[in-house]
DNA sequence: GATTGGATCGCCT
DNA sequence: GGCGATCCAATCG
């Protein structure tokens, strides 16, 4: 399990070391875990398109604080999306989980999401809370149990990542912090 | 209290 | 590639 100083990063710095790490989630004692192969880099003031840029409100306070929890919010009105606190306790960051690739309880992702091909199941940030069974009531939560926890995974060296701008927001697009594994064949989109 | 705009997905063409 | 679904949170009056 990834220990509680590994998230004390700014989350641009932290979001590519992520990559190729395995997130796991038991609920209703089903395990999943998949390895993380997309992800993007959430900062505070000097990020437009953060929930953290206008300081801290009842949503984003929990960006604030201390790192290595979970912060998930409803987004569109029909998913949540998964992010994991990070840099020091006062500084806010996140950094949001875009892809897996599913490894353990791929049956179990495959019935929450209505779909079979492996590719549907975590390929983007709402479908991977779908396969994994990560909802609201998982915001705040502690990424330091048995439970629902990073763990060491694949060796991904920086040769094998690329970066561009993120998805989906209209401001602060010169930042390249979205980050994934060349290649990978689980990414939510094209680069 | 009302309005507006999303860190999306799936299905259609 | 485009669009409709659908609702929360932030912002403004």
């Amino acid at each position: 399990m990834l220990k509680k100083s590994f998230y004390n990063l700014p989350a641009s710095e932290l979001a590519p070391k992520l990559l190729g790490k395995i997130l796991v989630h038991k609920s209703g004692n089903k395990i999943c875990s998949g390895k993380i192969v997309e992800v993007e880099a959430y900062e505070g003031a000097h990020d437009l398109a953060s929930h953290s840029a206008r300081g801290e409100t009842p949503r984003s306070k929990i960006m604030f604080g201390p790192s290595g929890v979970s912060y998930v919010y409803f987004s569109y009105g029909f998913h949540c999306c998964f992010n994991v606190v990070c840099d020091k306790t006062g500084v806010p960051g996140a950094v949001l989980i875009r892809a897996l690739e599913p490894m353990d309880g791929i049956k179990h992702m495959q019935k929450r999401r209505g779909k079979t091909e492996l590719k549907d199941l975590c390929s983007g940030p709402g479908k991977l809370c779908q396969a994994m069974d990560i909802n609201l009531k998982n915001n705040g939560d502690s990424l330091f149990t048995e439970e629902f926890h990073i763990q060491r995974g694949e060796r991904v060296t920086p040769e094998k990542i690329i970066s561009g701008p993120r998805i989906g927001i209209s401001k602060s697009l010169d930042l390249p912090w979205r980050f994934a594994i060349a290649g990978n064949a689980f990414i939510s989109r094209k680069f």
